[in-house]
DNA sequence: CGGTTTTGACCCGCGC
DNA sequence: GCGCGGGTCAAAACCG
C-alpha cells in the first residue's frame, strides 16, 4: 500500500456480531443490500446498529483489559449511530458503529469462568450463543472439546506417522505441529470504509496467509500479532457488496500494550474522563490511518496525529437510544 | 540479515 | 465417503 493511498481513505466503522464462525459474505450481505443503488454506507445508516460503548475500546478488548460484562451491556445496547463523530475537517467522517461481539454474550453463561466480566445478563440482542473470551461459548465449546480430540489424535498420528517412516504422500514433509490446545477466541468484527485493507490499529500484525473468499473477487487475508505470547489474529476482506468496505475481524485478546499506546503520548489530548484515551485512540487509528502513514508499517502513534485532531466535540447521535447510557455526554452535545 | 509477505499445499469441519 | 470452503502452515521470495 503506498502512502499516497493512505491519504486518501476515509471510513465507517462498523461493528458487527461475529457469529461463532462468520461467514460474512453471508452474515454481512443484508447489511449491503437493503436497498439496491443506496450506497453501504446509506444502508447502514438506516440499519440498526448496535453500539460499541465508549467504555471499551477495541484495544481494550483486544488486550483484555476491559470487563466483558461491560462490553456485553455496551453491544447490547442497540442503537443506531450514523455519523457517530461527525464531520471532521470539513469531510465527513462517518462512523456508523455496529457494535457486537460475541464476547460479551457468552459471559454470563461461564459462571465462574475466571474473567472479570460475567454479570451481564443476556438481552435479546445478544441471544446469539456465541464466543468469550473463556470458552467461546457453548456452541464453541463443544469445538473446542471437538478439536482437543483432535489435536490429541493427531499426536497420536504424528507419534504412528513417525514410527512408521512417515510415508504419506499427501502429508507434508514435516508433520504440522499444532497448537497444544487452541480454543476458539471471541471474535470482534468491524467494517470500515477504507480505501485500503490493512487499517492501522496500533499492533503490529505479520500476515500468515490470504485465501480467496467465494463468491468474492476479493481475497481474505489473514494477520496475526507479532508479538510472541500474543495469538491475536485478525481477518481482513473486502466486502463483495461494496468494494469501499473493509472487514476486520479481531480473535483473541492481545496480551500487551498496543505498541503505538506505549509509544504514543496520550496524555497530548486528554479525553473526557469518561472515555478510556484508547477508546478514542482506537477509533482515531481506524478512522484516520493515514495520518499515521509516516509511521511504521502495522503502528501507528497517536502522537502524530493527536495534536491535529479538533475536538470530538461534534459528533451526532440521531437517536441516541440506549447508547445514552454508555456514551460519554461529549458526544451528546448535538452542534446547532 | 532479520522480519515480513507470498503462495501453494495441507488439514479439518460440514453439508450433501 | 466425497467435495467444498475456511483456516493454517511453512518454504521461498521479498524488503529495508
Amino acid at each position: 500500500m503506498s502512502r499516497e493511498n493512505r491519504e486518501l481513505y476515509h471510513h465507517d466503522h462498523h461493528f458487527l456480531r461475529d457469529r461463532s464462525d462468520l461467514p460474512f459474505h453471508d452474515d454481512l450481505s443484508p447489511f449491503f443490500s437493503q436497498r439496491p443503488g443506496a450506497s453501504a454506507s446509506q444502508e447502514l445508516r438506516g440499519f440498526h446498529l448496535q453500539a460499541a460503548s465508549p467504555y471499551m475500546s477495541i484495544a481494550e478488548y483486544l488486550h483484555g483489559s476491559s470487563d466483558y460484562g461491560l462490553l456485553s451491556k455496551a453491544f447490547d445496547a442497540s442503537c443506531s449511530s450514523p455519523e457517530m463523530f461527525g464531520p471532521r475537517d470539513g469531510g465527513l467522517v462517518k462512523r456508523e458503529l455496529v457494535v457486537d461481539a460475541s464476547i460479551g454474550t457468552n459471559l454470563n453463561v461461564s459462571t465462574g469462568g475466571g474473567g472479570d466480566g460475567g454479570t451481564t445478563p443476556l438481552t435479546p440482542n445478544s441471544s446469539v450463543s456465541s464466543s468469550s473470551s473463556e470458552a467461546a461459548g457453548e456452541e464453541d465449546s463443544g469445538r473446542c472439546k471437538k478439536y482437543q480430540q483432535k489435536v490429541e489424535e493427531e499426536e497420536k498420528q504424528q507419534l504412528k506417522g513417525s514410527e512408521e517412516g512417515g510415508d504419506k504422500s499427501k502429508k507434508v514433509s514435516k508433520p504440522r505441529r499444532k497448537a497444544e490446545k487452541r480454543q476458539r477466541q471471541p471474535r470482534f468484527a468491524f467494517m470500515t470504509k477504507s480505501e485500503v485493507d490493512h487499517l492501522e490499529d496500533g499492533y503490529r500484525w505479520r500476515k500468515y496467509g490470504q485465501k480467496a473468499v467465494k463468491n468474492s473477487p476479493y481475497p481474505r487475508s489473514y494477520y496475526r500479532c507479532t508479538t510472541q505470547k500474543c495469538s491475536v489474529k485478525k481477518r481482513v476482506e473486502r466486502s463483495y457488496q461494496d468494494p469501499t468496505i473493509v472487514i476486520t475481524t479481531y480473535e483473541g485478546q492481545h496480551t500487551h500494550q498496543s505498541p503505538a499506546t506505549i509509544r504514543g503520548s496520550t496524555h497530548l489530548l486528554a479525553p473526557p474522563p469518561t472515555v478510556p484515551m484508547s477508546f478514542r485512540q482506537d477509533f482515531l487509528m481506524h478512522q484516520m490511518p493515514h495520518l499515521s502513514a509516516g509511521s511504521q508499517q502495522g503502528e501507528a502513534n497517536p502522537s502524530m496525529y493527536l495534536p491535529t485532531l479538533p475536538p470530538l466535540q461534534q459528533p451526532q447521535f440521531p437517536d441516541y437510544g440506549l447508547l445514552q447510557d454508555i456514551v460519554p455526554s461529549f458526544i451528546h452535545n448535538k452542534q446547532p
